[in-house]
DNA sequence: TGACTCCATGATATAACATAACATTATGTG
DNA sequence: CACATAATGTTATGTTATATCATGGAGTCA
C-alpha cells in the first residue's frame, strides 16, 4: 500500500498531476481496505481526519482518482476501491463477494479473456455477471 | 415489441406471476425506446397514461420486470432497458453509445465470449468497459 | 514584482436515484 | 365467507451525485 501511493505519487509528478493531501488521503482510504467504499463514508473518514466534509470534497478527489487510473468505480455498488496495479493502462474485471464483501480487481489483459475464465481463474463462484461497453455503435462511428 | 409483450404476458400467465397493468405499461414504455430510461422518466409517463406517479410505483413495476428478465438495470446510466429476448435465461452483455445514447443488447451465450468478440461482432467501437461479477470468493464458497 | 492564468478548494444549495414502513385493496383458496 | 397472500397506495426519508459561484495558492512571464 505504501508501495501503491509511492507509485501514484510518482506518476503525478512525472505527469504534471497535484498528489494534494486530500488526493492522497483517500488514496490511502481505499487502499487501506478490501472491499468498495462509498464517497460519503469516505467522507466521514475525511472529517475525522480533519479535513473538510463537504460532498464535492470526496467526489473531486474520486473524479481525479479514477481519471488517472489510481481507482476504480464498482457501478453495482455505488462505491469505490483503490487499484492495484496503477498507471497501467489496463482492463480490469471485478469479483464481488456477496458474502464478506470483498472486492477483487482481476486483470483482464486485452479485452480478449472471457468473465468465467477470469473468475475461474481466481477461484470465484460467479452468480451474476454484468458487462457493460461505452463506446461508439456502428453507425455514430461510420459518420463522423 | 407487441410480440415481446406477448411473450411476457404468455411466461407469467405459465409461471403464475401478475402481469398488471403498471407492469405492463412500464415494459411497453421500455420496449419503445432503443435507450436506457430512468426510473423518475419512466415516473413521468406512467402519470401521462393516467397512473400514480409515487417512486414506489416505478420501482416496484421494475424490480418485477428485472427480477423475471424483461427488463435488464444499466448500471453504468442508473437506468433501464426492455429485453429484446426475455424469459430465455442469457448473459447479456450491453453496448451503449455515448453519441446517440442507444444500448444495445448482446448476447454472450455461455459467458465465454469476450467483450472484444462481442463488440466487434456488433460493429460496436469500444472505448471502455466494465465487467463486474457478482457471487462468492473462493474463501467464501469453501466456508458454507 | 506584480499582473495573469490555471487549477484546486471552500461553501451552499439542490438534483437525481432509491427504499422503508405501514395502510389499503384485490385476488385466489379452503 | 373467512382467511391468506400479493399488489398497490401513500408518506416520508435515505442515499448518491452535481451545479454554481466564491476564494486561495502555485507557477509564469513581461
Amino acid at each position: 500500500m505504501r508501495k501503491s501511493i509511492r507509485a501514484a505519487e510518482r506518476y503525478c509528478k512525472e505527469h504534471n498531476l497535484k498528489f494534494t493531501p486530500v488526493r492522497r488521503k483517500v488514496l490511502e482510504i481505499l487502499l487501506q481496505k478490501n472491499t468498495a467504499v462509498g464517497a460519503y463514508d469516505i467522507l466521514d473518514l475525511l472529517r475525522e481526519a480533519g479535513f473538510k466534509n463537504q460532498p464535492p470534497v470526496a467526489y473531486r478527489a474520486l473524479d481525479f482518482l479514477v481519471q488517472n487510473g489510481f481507482a476504480h468505480k464498482i457501478e453495482q455498488l455505488n462505491s469505490f476501491i483503490g487499484c492495484i496495479h496503477p498507471g497501467k493502462d489496463h482492463s480490469p474485471a471485478f469479483m464481488i463477494c456477496r458474502n464478506c464483501d470483498t472486492v477483487s480487481e482481476e486483470e483482464a489483459i486485452t479485452p480478449n479473456f472471457s468473465v468465467s475464465q477470469i473468475a475461474s481463474k481466481a477461484g470465484f463462484t460467479v452468480e451474476k455477471a454484468i458487462i457493460e461497453a461505452q463506446g461508439l455503435c456502428y453507425s455514430c462511428a461510420s459518420v463522423p
